[in-house]
DNA sequence: TACACATGCACCATCGAAGGTGCATATTGC
DNA sequence: GCAATATGCACCTTCGATGGTGCATGTGTA
């Protein structure tokens, strides 16, 4: 019976005993603490070892209880059904490791009222911050978790009461756009455009700047765009299908370009090309604002948005750290723009 | 100062304070105990009306240090990087949320030392559970997570000291290959297979399941295979492609069927086609076990196997919640064949 | 009226770790 | 040889929630 540690999880107590010494010197040895509470090398050492020996390891339950601090940073993503977020995702837990913070990620289904739950869960379990991206409501999550003292974070979406970092959508777009029109030529002022913006919502931030960039894109290249050109219809495949169908049987043939706005919406286009005739693909000039591997292979005379997933978590982490940027500002990170021949 | 309560989480003892009551008549009440402890209903919904208005949540970290029970549910996914991957996370926060369960997921890039460290992590945060997906050494999280009384579940690796869930690697890749051939017009006994197998690892089990089922179907339909038609090059994109290059060199012409062992595996494959002329994947009847939207527009004559992701995660908490079925034995689920005109 | 029993709640120890404090022994300076 | 300081560690409370226990009242029965 002297030896029941062995069955359960030992603790500083188990640790104590073995060790003829007391919690409090096994604590402070093995959390670090111990020079400064001058405990002697050697009875560090035999500590360490008899901890070793015994498979400890801290219950952070305990010492987040005293600390006040877990140690946990959670991260609410929408999806897992895009590489984007799949990267987001990834890169967070990365980054969150080498700071020895324990990342957990939910995906909250695009459901306003799973995203409020998984952010009290969150902060039921005492999470030391939460990182939202494509949250639908980022503010209401950033007023409860301010409401317990848990700083927030948005990412690729503004909130206006936390600080955000967000893609340079604008100039992404300005970019992208331009690709497309040099690939068709332009610029040769006082043409009428002829490539078509395809996806996402008017009133969604990021949509709204893309077609500002896209705007200006084609203004910069002397090019007019007629209204059926720009097509917000939302993201969703379906969507995309049915607003380019429309498109085409409007202006009776295909358009030079097309700038779509997702790799969802993508899926709707080339599904409408499947249906069209895949090869029919070859003579459109292809821009898509955002990043998959198999829509990368789709063809030629194609660009895509590859949002800077990397830099992005690195400048969550600086602004994490410093508290002078914790007001509420909005960081751009230039997104990485992907040409095949 | 009488108000320090709004800046801070409340605790029972706040609540306690607020209603003239005792921490353990609070607790109980919000704990759902308070029936069983006799608390008066009226006293219960004003306990209730203060801790809302408060803004009371517990402390779980307290709450599993004192009942042992965390109410975390961990799970290990490789990679975020296909939709398998997404659709198990995505579906096993559902599940577990719907049990009342903290579900936290953490990819660990297929690295072996990673998915330790992994575990230890959520064992230091007292996970009740953890379930291991495409772990590298899933006999290794069982044995330290054994050891402190957590118990472990692998789904789409069969471990051998856990109880394991995998599609039905055989059946599904017999049903697929018995699918490519029927388009070529097997069965009619005699006839040498023109169906190339690539992608995987012999020597996992998931690959060697489904060269076995590749094999069978061959074997129901009379025909037999030549051994450089079954290429076990790895997943990783280029290696199929590279292995695909090396077969047509070979048989100096295209496979009349391809049976892909992987979407990753696949994305090479298309890069091949994609170098020597899309239009070629028309002639050839593909077969990919695995399921992408992306992938499955890519032509017709194609067949994809997605594997059964709701049933796996119901299997998983039937296995979870049952003793009996505690053991280490393998519970197969059969994937949907998905074939596309 | 007295006694049994139910009702309704408060008190207290406990989970494991952290950290303030205190108390013995060494070590140093004079 | 003695005070002053340093060294090395143990003791004790605390974090918030849980649940066993105990102690007042209220209600029913003979």
């Amino acid at each position: 019976m002297t030896d029941s540690r062995s069955d359960k999880r030992p603790t500083i107590y188990d640790l104590a005993k073995l060790t003829n010494t007391s919690a409090s010197t096994v604590g402070a040895v093995l959390n670090g603490t111990w020079k400064k509470r001058r405990i002697s090398q050697k009875l560090a050492d035999q500590i360490r070892k008899v901890a070793r020996e015994q498979g400890y390891s801290p219950n952070m339950q305990a010492r987040a209880l005293r600390t006040e601090r877990s140690g946990i940073i959670g991260m609410i993503v929408p999806m897992y059904d895009n590489r984007y977020f799949g990267a987001l995702a990834q890169t967070f837990e990365q980054r969150a490791r080498e700071r020895g913070l324990f990342p957990i990620v939910t995906c909250t289904r695009r459901d306003p009222e799973l995203e409020i739950e998984a952010a009290q869960s969150m902060l039921a379990y005492r999470v030391d911050h939460i990182v939202c991206t494509g949250a639908t409501n980022p503010d209401k999550i950033a007023e409860i978790c301010g409401a317990q003292g848990v700083s927030t974070i948005n990412v690729d979406l503004p909130g206006t009461s936390s600080p955000s970092i967000i893609s340079d959508n604008y100039s992404a777009a300005l970019e992208l756009t331009a690709d497309i029109l040099g690939r068709l030529g332009f610029p040769c002022a006082g043409r009428d455009s002829d490539v078509v913006f395809i996806g996402g919502r008017a009133h969604d931030h990021n949509t709204s700047e893309r077609i500002r960039g896209f705007r200006m894109a084609h203004a910069n290249a002397g090019a007019t765009i007629a209204p059926e050109f720009v097509r917000p219809c939302g993201y969703a495949a379906h969507k995309a299908e049915r607003s380019f169908d429309a498109f085409v049987e409007k202006v009776g043939r295909l358009p030079s370009g097309i700038f779509v706005n997702s790799t969802i919406s993508l899926e709707g286009i080339v599904n409408w090309f499947k249906r069209a005739g895949l090869e029919k693909l070859e003579q459109v000039t292809l821009g898509c604002f955002d990043w998959d591997p198999y829509a990368a292979l789709l063809g030629r005379n194609t660009t895509m948005v590859r949002q800077n997933v990397p830099a992005m978590m690195d400048m969550l982490f600086e602004v994490l750290e410093d508290p002078d940027k914790r007001g509420s500002g909005v960081t751009q990170i230039m997104p990485d723009i992907i040409r095949m021949p």
